[in-house]
RNA sequence: GGUCUGGUAGUUCAGCUGGUUAGAAUGCCGGCCUGUCACGCCGGAGGUCGCGGGUUCGAGUCCCGUCCAGACCGCCA
């Protein structure tokens, strides 16, 4: 037996019992007559003592190195200094005997909350960090996370269904990941975005509702938010409209945030449609924890004089509150700040509304006080208040408007990560024209379906036609997205017109799922989260490589195991796969 | 594909307008210490300044190239 007890649990209701421990030495304090040891494992940290009356033991305990794993026998005894710091504060170990059960090298990183490791290398020694309570910690709450939303979907008649990893590529959407396959040769599997169509065809099995928790690989370049393999909550329901789908989510949602982080949502969450979104907050996204609304000026700018507004397509701004104290070195940050190549803004205009009433903006010479203080009006501005206004390209400007709140809502302290503020935004577009290619995308993907009401504007004016789709946001950050699917092979035909495909490229990619939709296809729909996004939602963290075990790094390379890497030429052979020669 | 930031002791970093022998903290090694828990005190070892080239009397510092890491843009239905 190689324990009684873990290193986290023992209290003083223990004492004078005979245990046996198990773990990793955390630390040795050798004060000369005495020797410490703190012991660790997943579950805490318990100290053995050992004093002057176990000689040869102190010697042996001495030579332990940090990260050594031992196991120690002894007697639970109440400590006369106590430490209040850890749940185990109260007692200790008299270790009568112990064992060395592995040696271990000099870790290159402390094994501490605060460990004095870089990314790099906590990295490449990930099982060494993972060690670490903080990363422990944050994979413990991404258990119970997929573990509740097991449980919620359960009670709500989902089953979890796997579906295949090896498919089939596919032009729309991300780049695929291919796996060559060697009995087929020349020909090649596709590893899976998501799985969308299979969970429609469950759909078309009559399974009803659907989910699992399931990877998916995208091959495109990596951010704090996007890895290459990631993790989905993918969800498929039958006889549903929009509104069935965003309840039961919804109710989702309530549920994790309620069992996990004891919040309360209990209010509707307000739903917003697309367009509302991106005139108010630049972005399909936006973060509500503050309010801070766009207001566009346009119309208050005919014939004004200053060539910087008459000649853009949008004029608009936003209202920082307090900010008119701002000096002019704080101004020229932001100005840099809206300016870089990333936002691309051409410059920021300001208008201090001061607390005496008076006005000082950078664009004095154009406007007079009357002037300012119609815009101020506008941004419904009091004194104290500091307007901040960009103009250019309409999607450009609103773009860096958006980055300009953001930063703001920051500055202000608007964006609390213990505050949470889901919104659905819904009434996407249907279709995004694409100027190089000259031809319209899905917005969502072609699987999607048109509002009824715009069925007709298919014809006439594709680009204006609004989708039964929707995405879950919090806190500015995209949770998950869905849709209602098309079910009329019809209907899908035309989508596959309209999105360029002919007709052979149609039946030969996606054949099977217009075939399948002739046998009596339900109405369905569905909804996939990031679960990655959603961990770290959760852990008050922003880059999701903190909640995955083993994750890969900026380029795409898992630094631990060293991969990707070359492969043997034989295996080569075996595939019939000759690699080009690399060009000088 | 692009922009920006960084790379100096095991580790995290400092090192100014180029100028003696490149520093600090921590970790590591040795010694002392009976109530520590970030133990304390004394001593010691530890450096290809990412790599290659250039400018200069002289380069960690300036320039060019390159590699690695991170953030972002493009990309991500």
């Amino acid at each position: 037996m190689y324990r009684s007890h873990t290193c986290g649990e023992l209290r003083l209701t223990d004492v004078d019992q005979n245990v046996t421990l198990s773990g990793w030495v955390q630390k040795v304090r050798n004060l000369g007559g005495m020797t410490f040891i703190d012991l660790r494992d997943r579950y805490g940290i318990t100290q053995l003592v050992l004093d002057e009356t176990k000689k040869e033991l102190s010697e042996e305990a001495r030579k332990l190195g940090r990260e050594y794993v031992i196991q120690a026998k002894g007697v639970v005894a109440e400590r006369s200094n106590k430490n209040s710091k850890i749940p185990t504060g109260e007692i200790e170990i008299l270790v009568s005997e112990f064992t060395l059960l592995n040696a271990s090298d000099l870790p290159p990183f402390t094994i501490e909350d605060e460990t004095d490791g870089g990314d790099d290398l906590r990295m490449k020694y990930r099982y060494l960090d993972l060690r670490r309570n903080p990363v422990r910690e944050n994979l413990v709450l991404r258990h119970k996370l997929a573990f509740e939303v097991r449980n919620y979907l359960n009670n709500e008649s989902f089953i979890e269904t796997e579906t295949p990893v090896l498919i089939k590529s596919t032009p729309e959407g991300a780049r695929d990941f291919i796996v060559p396959s060697r009995m087929n040769q020349g020909e090649f599997y596709a590893l899976p975005q998501s799985p969308q169509v299979f969970k429609q065809l469950l759909m078309v099995a009559g399974f009803d509702k659907y989910f699992q928790i399931v990877k998916c690989f995208r091959d495109e370049d990596l951010r704090a938010d996007r890895q290459p393999e990631f993790t989905q909550i993918d969800c498929e329901m039958s006889f549903v409209e929009q509104q069935d789908i965003l309840s039961t989510f919804e109710g989702m949602t309530k549920h994790l945030f309620k069992v996990i982080k004891n919040v309360d949502l209990d209010f509707d969450f307000p739903q917003m449609p697309y367009e509302e979104a991106i005139k108010f907050y630049g972005s399909d996204k936006p973060d509500i924890r503050f309010d801070m609304k766009f207001v566009e000026m346009k119309e208050l700018l005919v014939d004004c004089g200053f060539k910087v507004f008459e000649d853009a397509e949008y004029v608009g701004g936003i209202c920082a509150e307090g900010c008119a104290g701002y000096s002019r070195k704080e101004l020229d940050k932001l100005t840099d700040f809206v300016r870089k190549p990333q936002i691309g803004a051409q410059g920021l205009v300001y208008v201090k509304y001061n607390t005496d009433g008076t006005f000082k903006s950078s664009v004095d010479k154009f406007f007079d006080e009357a002037a300012l203080k119609q815009w101020a009006e506008a941004f419904g501005a009091k004194p104290g208040d500091l307007l901040l206004i960009l103009a250019g390209a309409k999607a450009k400007t609103q773009n860096a408007l958006c980055e300009l709140r953001l930063e703001m809502g920051s500055r202000l302290g608007l964006r609390d990560k213990n505050k949470f503020a889901p919104l659905w935004v819904v009434d996407f577009p249907l279709l995004e024209w694409d100027e190089d290619t000259a031809r319209f995308h899905a917005m969502h993907h072609p699987f999607t379906s048109p509002k009824k009401e715009d069925i007709a504007l298919l014809e006439t004016d594709p680009g204006k036609v609004r989708a039964n789709a929707y995405d879950l946001v919090i806190n500015g950050v995209e949770i998950g997205g869905g849709s209602i699917r098309i079910h009329n092979d019809e209907l899908q035909h035309k989508m596959f017109q309209l999105l360029g495909f002919s007709e052979e490229e149609a039946e030969s990619q996606f054949g099977f799922l217009m075939n399948a939709f002739k046998y009596g296809a339900p109405p369905h729909g569905g909804v996939a989260f990031g679960f990655d996004r959603l961990v770290s939602l959760f852990a008050g963290i922003d880059s999701i490589r903190d909640v995955i075990a083993f994750p890969k790094n900026n380029s795409g390379r898992d630094v631990m195991i060293d991969s990707p890497s070359p492969v043997a030429e034989d295996q080569l052979e075996e595939l019939n796969i000759a690699l080009r020669k690399k060009e000088k």
